[in-house]
DNA sequence: ATCACCTGTTAGCCAAGACTAACAAAACCA
DNA sequence: TGGTTTTGTTAGTCTTGGCTAACAGGTGAT
């Protein structure tokens, strides 16, 4: 029995995953493992072997495994990471529910512990307060309603005209020339966005509109000392934080 | 040149740290790249080699480092995760620039596409609606003023008597005999924490409660066929889900 | 010109964590 | 009881990504 370092998150996965095996199916075997973690029986033995050195779990050669006290106590706090972030991903963000599995099973080792105090204080918040509920749900009306933002959230007051207007993230060819603004998001996949961030248009920079041709079809714009020009599609699709209007 | 499967974390942050570098220092030498990724001098040199191999930067022995085209794209996409991730963690969770910082670019790696889109998305949405910002202020101020969650959120329908009361997570030790009851989450660190969590009290977990001491100081529960028996300090630091109220 | 110092490279080592192939033990079946 | 199948272990290999120690190339000072 070594004293603990810090486990790797391959051996996090092992012992959560011996955990859901003892739960549901009462024994832990290693082609159980083996075929839950998705990797060879020989890969599993060498670490049921590490883990016992451990003193987390007990492991005989061709017995059932099992975890100790100290490994159970382990084993529950990966499980109960992996849950909180899965109900993050699934119930905030409304991912599949299998590639939140997959998000919050990668994450679930390396969140610091305020990080995760507070996500789960947060998720809770969002969900049982009434009203961080009914945010909720316009975010996912929202979201999942269509991907041009500019053109959705009816029902929120981003889509407002008057106050909420000078919060909005707008597209960029919406912006008049000799303002200087904040690149928020690019709104484009592909080859596109490629090309969009190639050309330096990262979230947080800052890019002046230098000329923009009649029609508004074309965009000269500065960033850094260098000059660029968009098309009025990749314009549009470039998301920024409207400059100030100090009169 | 060969072909790129897929970038191990470890060479994205290489890729991160030579973006960096080159933005801010004009240029990247090995010794720049070894301490921003605090290792040694000998473990970049094969890095090096390994991202020209993938055409992503141009390295000549002894010679300063730069991104090619590819690798910029590469490297920016990057940056843009850890930016959108480290966003998230400060403005939303509230957490200390340095935690947040690591948090995220533990993160980048390994966060599927629709979760990124979806936590950007999320961002910017609870940063621009005004009445999403009002809910975060809300919860800075439930999150910030105190760890006992169930005696703060003064200015939240969650404090509030009344129809808020059904979806508050209440203590463990406000229920009555007889009911079942969800577990949500466990209030408390340490050594209590631990004994809890190792009593199966995981969030998800269904309980019912058995028995109560005269006066509340002791609660009997019974969970999966197992009996566990909390301390009145024990049960107040449980916070469930409130059984449904059917007449 | 030479020496010292800074920087980067090489060689050689290590641990983690995967794999395949070969082997051994149990269980199952006839 | 003896053969077959299932399951687990061992041995040996590979890649990644660190490390130290030794060495090499360049720059500047004397
Ligand atoms: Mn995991
Ligand atoms: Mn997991
Ligand atoms: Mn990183
Ligand atoms: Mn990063």
């Amino acid at each position: 029995m070594i004293e603990a370092e810090r486990l790797s998150s391959a051996l996090e996965d092992y012992l959560e995953t011996i955990y859901e095996l003892v739960r549901h199916q009462k024994v832990a075997r290693v082609r159980d493992i083996a075929r839950a973690r998705s990797v060879r029986a020989a890969s599993v033995t060498p670490a049921m072997r590490r883990l016992a050195d451990l003193g987390l779990i007990r492991y005989e050669k061709r017995e059932y495994i099992d975890l100790t006290p100290q490994g159970q106590r382990e084993a529950q706090r990966v499980v109960s990471r992996h849950q909180a972030l899965t109900r993050f991903f699934k119930n905030v963000l409304k991912i599949p529910v299998k590639t939140a599995e997959g998000d919050a099973c990668a994450m679930e080792h390396s969140l610091s512990a305020e990080g995760m105090d507070h996500l789960v204080r947060f998720i809770e918040f969002v969900h049982n307060c009434p009203e961080g509920a009914r945010l909720l749900d316009v975010f996912h009306a929202c979201v999942l309603a269509q991907h041009q933002p500019e053109a959705s959230c009816q029902r929120c007051p981003m889509g407002q005209p008057g106050k909420a207007e000078e919060h909005r993230a707008v597209p960029l060819s919406a912006i008049d020339v000799g303002a200087q603004v904040l690149v928020r998001r690019i709104a484009a996949d592909g080859a596109m966005r490629d090309r969009l961030l190639d050309a330096g248009l990262l979230p947080g920079e800052i890019v002046e509109v230098v000329r923009v041709a009649p029609g508004r079809v074309r965009f000269d714009l500065r960033r850094g000392g260098f000059e660029l020009r968009l098309t009025g599609d990749e314009a549009r699709a470039v998301l920024v934080a409207p400059p100030e209007r100090n009169p």
